[in-house]
Order: C-alpha cells, then sequence, then structure tokens
RNA sequence: GGCGACGUCGCCAAGUGGCAAGGCAGAGGCCUGCAAAGCCUUUAUCCCCGGUUCGAAUCCGGGCGUCGCCUCCA
C-alpha cells in the first residue's frame, strides 16, 4: 500500500519514496507579492496545503517550506504606480497574503523565506555557475547559458532547438544564446540593488527558488510543487541552475496543478478575469470554497463560476446535516425507532461497516495521486449510512445505546474532512445574530415580553409546538413562513419543532 | 507553427483493460397534517471513425473540438 505521486518530469504516476525514510521535504513556489493574490492562486496553495496535511495525515515527517518572492519586475512597476517604496509594496501584499491563506485554513509553511534576505546565498550560487562554465557576465548583467546544461528541456518537454526557432522573444544580442535567462540584473536608476561582484544589481527570477529550497531543505527535494503555467520556463530554470551549480539531482517528484479558469480560460491578472480570494471568502466560507475545489482533482483545469460555488455550499449542507442531526438529537434524547424488518443490531453492523469502508476507500483514493475527488466520494457515502441510522433505522435509541457508534460514524466523516481542511460547524448559531424581528414576531405569536433573540426563538418553538398539538394549522403555516421570512429554518421532527438559523 | 493535456448522465466530476464513484439538478415512491430533512428507486452503447484484445471509457492510429505552455503568470 504505496502512496503514488504523478511526477510531471517522467509523466506517469510512481511509487512515492522520499530520500529517507517518513519524512518529506517539500518546496512550493509562493507568491511574488505586488498585489493580493486571486482565487486561481488559491488553488495552487489549497492543493499543496491538502498533500502536505494528507502525507502528514499518513504518519511523514513533513518539512514545508515556501518562499515569498518579494523582488522582481513587477514589484519595482507597481511600487512605481502607487509612489511607495517596493519594500512598503511588498510588506503590504506579503502581509494580505499570509491573512489571505490563514483565512483560508491553509497551514502555516515550517519557514517562509523572503528573497530580499537571501541576497548573499543568490549571489554565491552565481559565482558558482560562472566559475563552473554554467553563466557569464554581460555589462553588470549574468546569464545561465542553456547550452551548458544538457538536461535542459527535460521537465517541460521541450527541445532547445525548436523553442528557438519558435521563439517569439526579442532577441537580446548581448545573450550567447536567446534562451538564456537573467540571473543577475544590474540595477536601474530608482530600483532596489544590492552589491555584488559584478556591480549593483538585484536577483533575476527563478534564482530565488533555488536558492532558497536548498538551503531549506537541502537537495534533492522530494516534492516541489506549483500550478502548471510554471513548468516553462520559471521550473525548468530552477532545475538548470540548481543541478548546474550542485551537481545533484534537484527534485525527485515534481507536482503541478491544474489552473481555475474563467468561461474555459485561465484565470489571469494579466487577463483582468479573476476575483480576488480575500472577496470570495467574504461571500463564502472558506470550508466551502474548499469543497468546491476538492471535487476535482489537483491536476484537472477547473471552471471558477458562482453557481459551483453555491453547489459546493449544498454539498456541503449535506455532510453537515447528520453531524448536526447527532448535536441535537443527543441534546433532545427523543428517539427510538426500533421495529422494521432490520434489528438494531443489524444496523449497528451495517453502519461499523459503513465506516470502515469509508476510510479504506478515503486512504485508497487519496494514496492515488490524491484523488480528493474520489475520497468525497467515500465521505458522502458514510453520511448516507449515517443518515439512514438515523432516519430509518434505531437513531440514537431510546437510552441512547446507539451512541456509541454514532459518535464513530461523525468522527469517521469528520477525519478525513480534517485531512482535506474542511471545519464542519455543528454548533448552534450565537443568539446575537438573530435578526431583531424576531421579538416582535414572538410578541405576536407567543406573547413574549423579553428583548432577547435565542429566548424569542424558544417561545415561539412551544408556541408551535402548542399550536400543532391542537392541530390549529393555518397558525402554525403562518408563524413557519413568517420565520422562514426572515431566514430561519423550521423543521417539524419527532420531537416536535427545530428552528435553526444562519446555515 | 511547435510541445503538452483534455473531451464520461441535464450540469460538475471520479474511474486509465474485466458488468461506469460521488455532488448538484430532475422524476417517482416512503415518511409528514402540509412542508423541510432523510431514505429508496430512476436516467450514460464514456466526442466520431478505424485498429489491437477473449474483453476498451481505459491501449494504438486518424479526425473533430476545447484548454495550457512556447512572453509575466499559481
Amino acid at each position: 500500500m504505496a502512496i503514488r505521486v504523478y511526477n510531471t518530469m517522467t509523466r506517469t504516476k510512481e511509487a512515492f519514496v522520499p530520500r529517507e525514510p517518513d519524512t518529506v521535504a517539500m518546496y512550493v513556489c509562493g507568491p511574488t507579492v505586488y498585489n493580493h493574490i486571486h482565487i486561481g492562486n488559491a488553488r495552487t496553495f489549497l492543493t499543496f496545503d491538502v498533500i502536505r496535511r494528507y502525507l502528514e495525515w499518513r504518519g511523514f515527517d513533513v518539512t514545508f517550506v515556501q518562499n515569498i518572492t518579494d523582488v522582481d519586475d513587477k514589484i519595482i512597476r507597481r511600487a512605481a504606480e502607487e509612489g511607495v517604496s517596493t519594500a512598503e509594496l511588498a510588506q503590504t501584499y506579503t502581509v494580505a497574503f499570509r491573512s489571505a491563506m490563514d483565512a483560508l485554513g491553509i497551514e502555516k509553511p515550517s519557514r517562509q523565506p523572503l528573497a530580499t534576505q537571501t541576497v548573499p546565498r543568490m549571489i554565491a550560487m552565481v559565482e558558482r555557475l560562472i566559475t563552473s562554465g554554467h553563466a557569464y557576465e554581460v555589462d553588470g548583467d549574468v546569464y545561465f547559458s542553456v547550452r551548458s546544461f544538457p538536461g535542459y528541456g527535460k521537465l517541460s518537454g521541450r527541445d532547445i532547438n525548436e523553442l528557438e526557432s519558435g521563439a517569439r522573444i526579442e532577441v537580446d544580442e548581448r545573450k550567447e544564446d536567446p534562451l538564456d535567462f537573467a540571473l543577475w540584473k544590474a540595477a536601474k536608476p530608482g530600483e532596489p540593488r544590492w552589491p555584488s561582484p559584478w556591480g549593483e544589481g538585484r536577483p533575476g527570477w527563478h534564482l530565488e527558488c533555488s536558492v532558497m529550497s536548498e538551503q531549506e531543505l537541502g537537495l534533492p527535494l522530494d516534492i516541489h510543487g506549483g500550478a502548471s503555467d510554471l513548468i516553462f520556463p520559471h521550473h525548468e530554470n530552477e532545475r538548470a541552475q540548481s543541478e548546474a551549480a550542485s551537481g545533484t539531482t534537484f527534485v525527485k517528484y515534481w507536482l503541478h496543478g491544474g489552473l481555475l479558469q474563467v468561461n474555459a480560460e485561465k484565470m489571469s491578472k494579466s487577463l483582468g478575469n479573476f476575483m480576488f480570494l480575500k472577496d470570495v471568502l467574504a461571500v463564502y466560507p472558506a470550508s466551502v470554497v474548499r469543497l468546491f475545489m476538492m471535487q476535482t482533482h489537483y491536476r484537472s483545469p477547473l471552471e471558477f463560476s458562482t453557481d459551483r460555488l453555491e453547489e459546493a455550499r449544498t454539498a456541503y449542507e449535506r455532510i453537515a446535516g447528520p453531524l448536526r442531526d447527532l448535536e441535537v438529537a443527543k441534546r433532545s434524547r427523543a428517539r427510538e425507532r426500533a421495529e422494521g424488518s432490520w434489528t438494531a443490531g443489524a444496523w449497528v453492523s451495517r453502519l461499523t461497516k459503513g465506516i470502515e469502508d469509508a476510510k479504506a476507500r478515503f486512504i485508497e483514493e487519496m494514496d492515488d495521486d490524491f484523488n480528493t475527488a474520489g475520497a468525497l466520494a467515500a465521505v458522502f457515502g458514510l453520511v448516507r449510512e449515517m443518515n439512514a441510522f438515523m432516519w430509518e433505522g434505531p437513531g440514537i435509541g431510546a437510552h441512547g445505546e446507539n451512541l456509541p457508534v454514532l459518535e464513530r460514524a461523525a468522527a469517521g466523516i469528520k477525519e478525513p474532512l480534517d485531512v482535506l481542511g474542511i471545519e464542519i460547524e455543528a454548533k448552534a448559531t450565537p443568539a446575537s445574530e438573530y435578526p431583531p424581528e424576531i421579538i416582535e414576531l414572538a410578541v405576536d405569536y407567543a406573547g413574549y415580553d423579553g428583548t432577547d433573540g435565542a429566548e424569542a426563538v424558544d417561545a415561539l418553538r412551544k408556541a408551535r409546538d402548542v399550536a400543532r398539538s391542537q392541530k390549529n394549522w393555518v397558525v402554525a403555516d403562518a408563524m413557519r413562513d413568517r420565520l422562514q421570512e426572515l431566514g430561519l429554518l423550521v423543521e417539524d421532527r419527532p420531537d416536535g419543532t427545530h428552528i435553526t438559523y444562519g446555515r
């Protein structure tokens, strides 16, 4: 029973065997902090958060490193537009990034180095590359020579010669080869700069990941992750630099996530079709967003839409249902339905099997390249079994004798969801959130004379039970309608009226 | 133009050689005073054509369509 992962380098699923048993060194490219991250960026971070959580759940000691690129062309441009320093701009969006990740329920990285604090090591790597003949300096710029690295193009499945013939990049005559990329850029007036053997300047893109990953984790990395649009040129170049400089394998398993799309088109800041993560989270709970994303395999493209999010919200409620029902049943202790063709014992056996099956299937699916969509099917299967037990089967039992198996079922639902970072809120709504109109309603229908929302709801609940016991359907239905207008859900259960709000 | 990926129920989406998961929506039934929730039942010759195989959604070839990368991009 081994974990298998799809490796971009080999284009196949491979057995996952880390460099050291029971530990995983994992690196995921972080953001360039020139703006808020959008929901497409978030998908990638979510993907690797779940991979990390799963590996940890399976017993690996995971060291998870994610860089923050806080010096870059886009930061320089944006800072100029806003009239702030690049450092200020980067600081602002670094804070925003961390806060957005936190809001999405992403576990904090083990370490999160900043590019600007790693410059001396970057310079050291560039020097190594120059010394070994893989890089050359021209007028204060330093370029990596792709022809000096025989495996160039292997990760992205490209051929250097074909790349050159199809290249759309403008040719810089100072480069020895059009595909050579900058390791170090001479500073222009007003740009952030660091002293170097080639004059004042700043690191090129790609370099920070090579340096920080090796510094924090050592080589080879077990897992290097990112979205598929980073395969070329970013990861190809990282790999060339790192392997040329170190002489060893850079990465054992390259994992790449599929892109989020809008109207069948990639979501990106340059296309302008994006939504900021923070704005989505203002409308949808993190668990709903996560469920939405987990319903598609991480390597597939995923169409973003609010319709899909609404569906995910409904699906989330389906999972939350039995967990809430159990909490309610525990409090009211009033359910028993024994009869029928099943004895309670047979129901308990069946639910017990459902719990075991769900766990086994969850592991099977997740072991197979982190198939969260399949893993969720296992969870939904157990949701169905638990619902059947509570509503068609013996329920909690006259004396609560079925509580243990129901608690195990609830745990069997919560545990895999926890691995996916999906929290199920099974608590009652705080009283302070009831709409103020509820008081007036309670005055009208229940003769309530206080000012407390929760008390008002309780008075209404009792009043409605009285009306129903007297078969006064007109009043009972009117109360239900009025409550629903205020957004409160009224359900008649075997033990009486239930009123819920804020789901 | 080059390279790569994908095309599965009304919508979304797992499944990569042995009778097609799951979610959302729809229909019917049970339960209910009526509802809600829940349970049960129900809908797929897996884009098209050809090939390999005892057997293919799954492998191979061709076609059509969509997307990504080749330039900053999670």
